[in-house]
DNA sequence: AATAAAAATGTAAGCGCTTTCATTCTAACC
DNA sequence: GGTTAGAATGAAAGCGCTTACATTTTTATT
């Protein structure tokens, strides 16, 4: 009886099994150059002791920890949970776990975070955007690390990316809405530093309207956390900016659920009085009443890609795409119609 | 120049400081045992190498991985997502970092998936519920792998846990119905196999309705899928099943918002026609229109003390709790009213 | 039956790190 | 200046594993 919950190492399991440690060592990585008997009789003496190999011992002749890491801004929105899920499960089909950080939209962690998955020894790592630290990013470059940037496609440094044009994105929106005849738009944004999904959006929003001799003023441009209370108030901020506003475009669907809570509450119909367009099509949004026009986006297919370029990339898979372009589009529903007559 | 991305051990970095590995080491572990000269020195050739220790070969020594697994039965649900970004935050401020799993609320999946993270070598396990197979429970045991039931108190095997008692829970919600004249139930729960939480949200519902000498038949309780296109079916085979009932009592917040919207589809008037009651108190319940009432539970102090408790089992501490009792409690809002005369 | 080839197994080195123990250096004291 | 305690550093072992190479056993071939 040993001591300390001290763990069983192959030593115990060769000279339990009354065989070298290679014999143990290759019945369990590579079965097939055992003899059956032997096979048999390590599998039952490992089962008996409970043997799991040490992962630090194993990863130290391998030279692979097994591991990716993944950095999110939050996990509280379901389109990172959904896509982490989903990037998850394609990693754990190839043998790997995740780890998980968050970064809180804020570089500086994102960096922190970077170093701290590369000491844990993780083999690859997925960013979420590209509005990481040159630093950082230059870091996993000189180590070889592979990464992938996530959820937009202009990758810094020659990086790969999964993602889509969120700039060309948003446009679906506004031209819907453009379409049907509004002229008084307000904007309801993420915050925008350090975020060039967000940024890009906007300008996406921007440039589309100004094609359309539209110039917006900044004070129907509202910036807030991806939050319903925040965007609520984000509504109620527009609403005093422009009275004349009929339509609003969201920098997501929290944005445009908040808005369109907000604008019932207060009386105001959706859509006949306001339309409402959104952006990442969750589950939510075509159930609410009413339900959300919104440009939807394959977050899983983009996630599942990601997933396999990166574990390509660890493989040293040759020629890869620069570029995964994920798929985008406009899904008109309830909360945008034409605009009311005044 | 080096031909590998072959990565930097502390024996270059020895070799460019022109001091043994002994130092290496001891400047990086234990600074103040080195004199400041070469702890500089050191430091410097560090930063330029952009040495990073491996992994592997550190916790081979140290007996110490860093990394702390979870497995939650799905990421695509607020309440999951916003407790494991508490989790990860706490972990992190002990130096830890988070592997994550998930099971889809399948037990054999749940064992495979401690399986792969002991085999990562974490060094303690955060488990959701108490459903787990016995064997995988004690798989952690005899192996001495500190974990915790989270969102439970009945933990098996002598476990810890730090959650809360559901079937008590649950009653705080359909006392509340019972003072407002309710009489005509329909209870809509997740799916109950494998699901300890569900199963004692259902039966704490059953018993006080038993113990106010009401007996629910069976098709007035209705399971399914955390989803709420699932819950809008459920809510209309409630509703079919008795056209009289007056409330219904939900396992939690997506389902009852589900029945919430459903019920609106359908021109029913809730809370003036139908009560709803659920269970989590995610953030987007007050702002629904109308806004829900629900069972609070304060899942970031369950996480963060769960979180606290692990890493207090992994450092050896005496006389932890064995049950750490989350905060609980009913929150009034608008979905509920006296019920309807008939 | 003798030999060669193939398969199974063992021996031992070494992955990159930390740490014990031995050694050298520094400073303090008389 | 000589002795010594204490601090700083180095040498080397070894954590648990995989694998190249050596050795033994089995199978196939003549």
């Amino acid at each position: 009886m040993k001591k300390h919950t001290g763990s069983i190492t192959i030593n115990h399991v060769a000279s339990a099994a009354k065989v070298s440690t290679a014999t143990v060592s290759r019945a369990l990585n590579r079965p097939e150059t055992v003899s059956a008997a032997l096979k048999e009789k390590i599998n039952s003496v490992i089962k008996k002791l409970g043997y799991i190999p040490n992962a630090g011992a194993r990863s130290l002749m391998l030279k692979r920890s097994g591991t990716i890491g993944v950095i999110v801004p939050t996990l509280d929105n379901a389109i990172f949970a959904q896509g982490l899920a989903e990037f998850q499960r394609q990693l754990n089909q190839s043998g790997h776990q995740l780890l998980v950080a968050s970064s809180n939209y804020d570089p500086s962690i994102e960096a922190t975070q970077i170093t701290n998955l590369l000491v844990r020894g993780v083999e690859g790592i997925a960013l979420f955007g590209t509005s990481q630290l040159r630093e950082a990013l230059k870091l996993l470059k000189t180590r070889g690390i592979p990464y992938i940037h996530v959820g937009s496609l202009t990758a810094p440094l020659h990086g790969y990316a999964s993602g889509f044009d969120n700039r060309e994105a948003i446009k679906l929106g506004v031209r819907h809405l453009l379409e049907h005849g509004h002229k008084h738009f307000g904007i309801l944004t993420g915050i925008t530093e350090n975020n060039d999904r967000a940024t890009d959006r906007v300008n996406g929003a921007l440039e589309l309207l100004a094609e359309n001799k539209m110039r917006l003023k900044p004070e129907v441009i509202v910036q807030c956390p991806y939050e319903l209370q925040e965007a609520r108030l984000g509504l109620k901020k527009l609403l005093l900016n422009n009275p004349k506003m009929t339509a609003i475009i969201c920098g997501n669907d929290v944005l445009a659920m908040g808005a369109l809570l907000e604008a019932q509450k207060q009386g105001i119909k959706v859509p006949k009085d306001l339309s409402i367009v959104g952006f990442d099509d969750l589950e939510i949004s075509r159930h609410l009443l009413p339900s959300l026009t919104t440009i939807h986006i394959d977050a899983i297919g983009m996630w599942a890609q990601a997933a396999n370029h990166l574990v390509s990339q660890i493989n040293g898979v040759d020629n890869l795409p620069k570029k995964i372009k994920a798929n985008v589009n406009l899904v008109i529903r309830e909360s945008t119609t034409t605009a009311p007559k005044r």
